[in-house]
RNA sequence: GCCCGGGUGGCGAAAUUGGUAGACGCAGCGGACUUAAAAUCCGCCGGAGGGUAACCUCCGUGCCGGUUCAAGUCCGGCCCCGGGCACCA
């Protein structure tokens, strides 16, 4: 053991350690509790940002922990290597995806090596690896036999002057990333999987997931858009034929006060209309560029045109005029609405604003109803009656909708329906660094999957990208040209590739049984399945873990698991935020400088005043806390802080700073504090070395030395609870407690066994969060050969115990006194004390004591007036 | 607009879930050690007022109201900040 705190030194020691026992590679063992840990994996970008760093410390923090608690546990780490960043990268450099990516693995992998994360890199995967993606091939042409896979046109981005197609990142402005033209909406055939009939599976296990964040839970409920209503037809004649018009809703108990029908801008009846009528065809064109956020929409102003056309209420016979509105969504039912004004507030304000007459058919109680504004209650589902409705007059929300529902079957126009906002996934991408989909066209034979023994369909790596960026393979006829599976004949392979979703969705499960080279997956995989805790950023609440949700269901029911979720526990953490520094440009621009280049100027209270940049030392304005990021260049390099503190340190400070769920302020003051405490560490152990030797005698201490064992024992016992309860920033604190306790010890033998104890339960409290140096220590001090596999202390109860116990004694409220009673000693006799005090007696004064309330252990409050 | 979080000292945050508000740390101040500095160790540290002092009093958890012996915590209403989103008929 050396004097100073050497963290390169102890850290690169402790990882060969661990590197060369593998000390985290784990088997299955049956009979035995098992724990899996899983971060989400990462794209390999090119090196690890603060984020990663954070993520990675919680999942090593857990993981670490149950293994102290006896389980099997398992952590493994992978990349997420395909994706669209390396086609920029192979144009930019004049490199290969595959060479790029590769090599950031290399590099990423080795600083996870230096944070000293415990991972069974033997299972190690990249999803661009053929032995990877070849599964999901297979399992797609499976689900293509079971009817759950299908091909349909759908609209892509095109670039015209590229001539290829660009994902939604590559548009800016409307415009191609590299090209800068105007971008067309063209339509290609596409594959999809039918997410839609895991719809209500997908929704209703939500209610049972209790360890999932309910903001994510209400994410995907959201998502999912379940709703129960009615779709029905309002009969119209055009061009002498006969047509209907549908429509969906939930609230047909309105039906008797429509008084017109909306319809979207890209509604087949609008298109007609606009033959004969160019203000609406301007109008429409006008709908294509509007502004598509959510947020927009939802204040957006309600704009409508008529159509001019007129279609029957499918009930009253009663003719209603169709209007095209920008408030109708195209992609969502039919395309059209139904509208009651009275009922519903974006009809209502589109009717004020065009003069369209509004009916009142839902009375509430004894409400008034008046056209002049919108009130709250007119819309509010399934309270009231209807009126003016003719013979559903009286009828309650869903009797109204039984007996409409019924009336509209009669005729043939219409009936109930269950309604779901989710789309089926269509994964087909156009672009080359992704899994080639397993799908081959004959012109005989039609649509044929590769036959499970030609798989996978292997990506060619050994690729040049020119300066268009469109995808290689869709160039290379010696690649697409092959002979038909089924007939022998001529045909061409598909040239898309998956969404990069597809691997992510089922990698959890590889990790498992990496290495099964005849199926997907082996029996391994439910040993291990489901993943007990995962970990990860709230931007995947929606799709990631939807798919992957609807991923393990597929394979369950292909028969390789069984369970029916993937993620037991779900913790989304939060993000690492850092202060901002910029100085306005003169062409109105701002640049943004790094926090390491500016030097802060703080007053007597500690408060940032100014910032200087220290290159120049000319001022920069502080721009506010903001999530790290590279545009507003706030973000702290991991390496640089492990170069300089050391890995424990960096791990100490994410830990420390902030609970995992909310947001981590980054400070240098701070990381040098984490520091400062892990040097105290070391420092006490060097300096009592000669005390730590053996576990010493602990039955006969006086009052200091019991207060101290106390002390840790109590620290000890809210550590191992805020554990359980994934609040590290108190398990660091309640590290630190102990620490400043044992520096207070003397030096008799008892001092020593308290020291001795107190420093063994110390490191492993620490153990999971600061791996190295507790490593270190452990076997430095004796206490045994790897602290990783020493079992989680436990709280002495009888240390706990005290002989007086402080009461607080309140007067109506107000802490008015401290008082020492014995232990034993019963309600009535601690209520006489308290009374006894002279300061209670003070504020008591002449009043009656009208009540005593006493809390055991704790408190007395005396009501007295 | 709607749905989640959150609002506590100069700062990051605690408060074992209704029982001493501010643990632990950062910054700051003071002291010890040192020729000196750094490092280290010890102490103080919400605001106002009183006392030589140990201490004492009043105020204080975004704002207003309520429940309770007791509210940072529960209920009702509002104001800010952060994140997300479905104009879903």
């Amino acid at each position: 053991m050396k004097e100073i705190y050497n963290p390169a030194e102890i850290e690169s020691a402790a990882q060969s350690y661990w590197e060369t026992n593998n000390s985290f590679k784990v088997t299955e063992e049956p009979g035995r509790e098992k724990y899996y840990c899983l971060s989400m994996f990462p794209y390999p970008s090119g090196k690890l940002h603060m984020g990663h760093v954070r993520n990675y410390t919680i999942g090593d923090v857990v993981t670490r922990h149950q293994r102290m608690l006896g389980k099997n546990v398992l952590q493994p780490m992978g990349w997420d290597a395909f994706g669209l960043p390396a086609e920029g990268a192979a144009i930019k450099n004049r490199m290969a995806p595959a060479d790029w990516t590769y090599s950031n693995i290399d590099y990423m992998k080795g600083q996870l090596r230096t944070l000293g994360f415990g991972y069974d890199w033997s299972r190690e995967l990249a999803t661009c690896k053929p032995d990877y993606y070849k599964w999901e091939q297979w399992l797609f042409t499976e689900l293509y036999k079971k009817d759950l896979v299908y091909r349909k046109n759908s609209i892509v981005n095109w670039d015209p002057v590229d001539q290829t197609v660009l994902a939604n990142e590559q548009v800016i402005d409307g415009r191609g990333w590299r090209s800068g033209a105007l971008v067309e909406r063209r339509e290609i055939p596409q594959w999809f999987i039918k997410i839609t009939d895991y719809a209500d599976e997908l929704l209703e296990e939500l209610d049972t997931m209790d360890e999932w964040p309910e903001q994510v839970r209400t994410m995907q409920r959201n998502w999912i858009g379940k709703s129960h209503g009615v779709r029905f037809a309002f009969p119209y004649e055009l061009d002498g034929k006969q047509e209907q018009l549908w429509v969906y809703t939930t609230r047909v108990d309105t039906i008797m006060g429509i008084t017109f029908c909306a319809v979207s801008a890209e509604h087949a009846l609008a298109l007609h209309a606009a033959k004969e009528n160019s203000e609406l065809a301007a109008f429409l064109e006008e709908c294509q560029t509007g502004s598509v956020a959510e947020a927009d929409l939802a204040t957006m102003e309600k704009k409508g045109l008529p159509t001019g056309i007129n279609v029957t209420h499918p009930l009253t016979g009663e003719q209603i005029p169709v209007w095209v509105g920008n408030y109708v969504l195209s992609g969502y039912g039919d395309g059209a609405v139904m509208a009651v004004p009275a009922h519903d507030e974006r009809d209502f304000h589109f009717a004020k604003a065009y003069g369209l007459p509004i009916t009142q058919v839902i009375q509430v109680g004894d409400e008034s109803f008046s056209t002049d504004g919108w009130e709250e209650w007119y819309a509010d589902k399934g309270r009231g009656t209807c009126i003016n409705s003719g013979k559903y007059d009286g009828m309650s929300y869903s009797d109204a909708v039984d007996a409409i529902a019924a009336d509209l079957e009669e005729r043939e126009l219409g009936e109930k329906r269950v309604q779901y906002r989710l789309r089926d996934w269509g994964v087909s991408r156009q672009r080359y660094w992704g899994s080639p989909i397993p799908m081959i066209h004959c012109d005989k034979c039609g649509i044929v999957p590769v036959p499970k023994a030609d798989l996978p369909v292997v990506l060619p790596e050994d690729i040049e990208f020119d300066a268009t960026g469109g995808s290689p393979i869709k160039k290379m006829p010696e690649w697409y040209q092959v002979s038909c599976p089924e007939c022998g004949g001529d045909a061409e392979r598909e040239t898309d590739t998956f969404d990069t979703f597809m691997e992510s969705s089922w990698y959890y499960a590889r990790y498992t049984c990496p290495d099964a080279d005849d199926k997907m997956l082996d029996e391994r995989a439910d040993y291990w399945l489901p993943v007990d805790h995962y970990i990860g950023g709230i931007e995947h609440a929606i799709l990631h873990l939807l798919y992957a949700r609807f991923y393990h269901k597929l394979m369950r029911d292909a028969g390789l698991i069984t369970s029916n979720e993937p993620f037991k526990k779900l913790l989304t953490q939060g993000m690492v935020i850092a202060e901002t520094f910029y100085r306005n440009e003169e062409d109105g621009s701002k640049s943004w400088f790094n926090p390491d280049d500016v030097t802060v100027e703080h007053d007597d209270k500690g408060r940032a005043i100014s910032a200087k940049l220290a290159a120049d030392g000319n001022p920069v304005e502080i721009g506010g806390i903001e999530k790290m990021s590279k545009s507003k260049n706030n973000g702290v390099d991991p390496q640089s802080m492990v170069d300089r503190f050391g890995a424990d340190t960096v791990r100490l400070y994410t830990m420390f700073t902030s609970p995992p769920d909310q947001s981590l302020e980054w400070s240098d003051e701070g990381v040098e504090g984490a520091s400062r405490f892990i040097r105290r560490l070391w420092n006490l152990a060097w300096n009592r070395r000669d005390a730590i030797t053996a576990p010493g005698d602990l039955s006969n201490l006086n009052d200091q030395q019991r207060t101290a064992r106390r002390e840790i024992h109590t620290a000890l016992k809210q550590a191992s609870f805020d554990y359980e309860r994934q609040q590290f920033n108190t398990v660091v604190s309640a590290a630190m407690k102990i620490v400043n306790t044992l520096y207070k010890l003397g030096d008799t033998p008892a001092d020593r066994a308290i020291l001795n104890e107190g420093l063994s339960i110390t490191l492993r409290l620490l153990g999971p969060i600061s791996p190295h140096v507790t490593h270190t220590l452990w076997r430095e001090l004796g206490y045994g050969d790897e602290i990783l596999n020493a079992l989680w202390p436990q709280t002495d109860e009888t240390a706990l115990v005290q002989e007086s116990i402080q009461y607080v004694i309140q007067v109506n409220g107000k802490v008015r006194a401290k008082i020492q009673v014995p232990a034993d000693a019963d309600k009535a006799a601690v209520e006489a004390i308290a009374i006894a005090d002279d300061n209670v007696q003070k504020f008591v004064g002449d009043n009656t004591v009208r009540k005593v309330i006493v809390v055991p252990n704790k408190l007395v409050n005396i009501v007295a007036n």
